[in-house]
DNA sequence: GCAAATTTTTACCGAATGGACAAACGTTAG
DNA sequence: CTAACGTTTGTCCATTCGGTAAAAATTTGC
């Protein structure tokens, strides 16, 4: 990305405040998106007035930046452990489980991507058809080739894929959805293991009764 | 919902003009957010002048607000169609088509409540809550019964109801992230034509090799 | 064809927003 | 202790935004 030429060098206090600001800005990017947040509602619930906190963003887009990129750094984590080594299915089912929690755990990362794709991904339609694609495309070979072995069913790995992505995610996305339809009756843990169960037999056994 | 006391006696001009301005704040709030758009830009691509506009739809709220009852009409119309009658696989199998089908014909509409969910649904909470669960609770019945005479696999009729909407709205929700992963080899018709194998394999079959 | 009703334009307003700037205040190294 | 540096605050500004008011232009019913 960005030439790390410049080294940074920053003093304590700009650590601290600077993770303070982008935890707070993670909360409201993630809930209205780049242009429906202000920097005021950021400086408050980082508990601190606006000028401050543009002593250490310059801009409001220099937030959003930073917060995508750590953001990507660790949202692809999971597709690129995703290996060649043991038992296909027990591979998928690992996968499915890790991006499962990652949505119960980092609901809001969840958002701030949804919120970016949605938009047309302006920040980082580059990335999308560069890293991801080629990530997407090697994995996808690496399903492929289970197919042709005869140890998981033969279909279309992308999909697969992007199946995976679209189920697990939807629970931090459409998580105001997921709760009205449950109701308060089930807890966020119990509807975390109840997804993965259901998941779980989902991807590995179909509907089909046997 | 508001009660239809008031006739609304509209004039031809007032009929195109509104329909010219929903369009084009359907193109508008379906990519930016409610927050995220601006009347101009919504004038402007309905190729009138602001004040115009405010003629038509007094506040910027009432044009989102008449735009959100429309979608959750037809937005549930598959759901409400789904029923009893007929093989329980065939009409999952409906089911999945048609929520696919609108994906591709309605990607605006999938967008526009995707926003609205991600923010927290604070405009359509008690549809959710209400009408929704109901007739979500209603369908869950319908599922487990089909689970109870072994016409389906035991599982989660809620959660599958879930990755139903999950793996179908992606293609419109995420449509940047899979065009941009798939590549412009494949037009939109191809596209669609995979998703619609890939899913009904997913959902029939599973994927452990039979 | 014309008066009444409807539609469009022009000009404007107050509030919110992103951001600049310098003065005041703290912290820290020597 | 103090000078240098880092941090915070108060004030201000230009722009954009949602929305209003009234005049001008157009359409409609008779």
């Amino acid at each position: 990305m960005t030439s790390p030429a410049a080294a940074p060098k920053r003093t304590r206090i700009q650590r601290e405040k600077r993770e303070l600001i982008l935890e707070a800005a993670l909360d409201i990017f993630s809930t209205h998106g780049f242009r429906g947040s202000t920097i005021d509602q950021i400086a408050e619930a980082a508990g601190m007035s606006k000028p401050n906190l543009l002593y250490y963003f310059r801009r409001k887009e220099d937030i959003h930046e930073t917060l995508m990129q750590r953001l990507l750094d660790t949202w692809l984590a999971p597709l690129r452990e995703f290996d060649n080594v043991g038992d296909p299915l027990t591979e998928l089912r690992g996968y499915i489980r890790r991006k499962l929690e990652m949505a119960r755990d980092y609901p809001r990362e969840s958002r701030l991507f949804a919120n970016e794709i949605l938009q047309g991904a302006p920040r980082i339609m580059p990335m999308l058809e560069g890293e991801l694609k080629q990530l997407v495309d090697e994995k996808a070979q690496v399903i492929k080739g289970w197919m042709r072995d005869g140890k998981i069913a033969p279909t279309d790995p992308w999909h697969l894929i992007f199946s995976i992505w679209a189920t697990t995610q939807h629970y931090a996305d459409f998580d105001t959805q997921v709760r009205a339809v449950l109701g308060p009756d089930r807890g966020s843990e119990g509807r975390f293991e109840d997804a993965a169960r259901f998941l779980e037999h989902l991807f590995l056994e179909g509907l089909r009764p046997r």
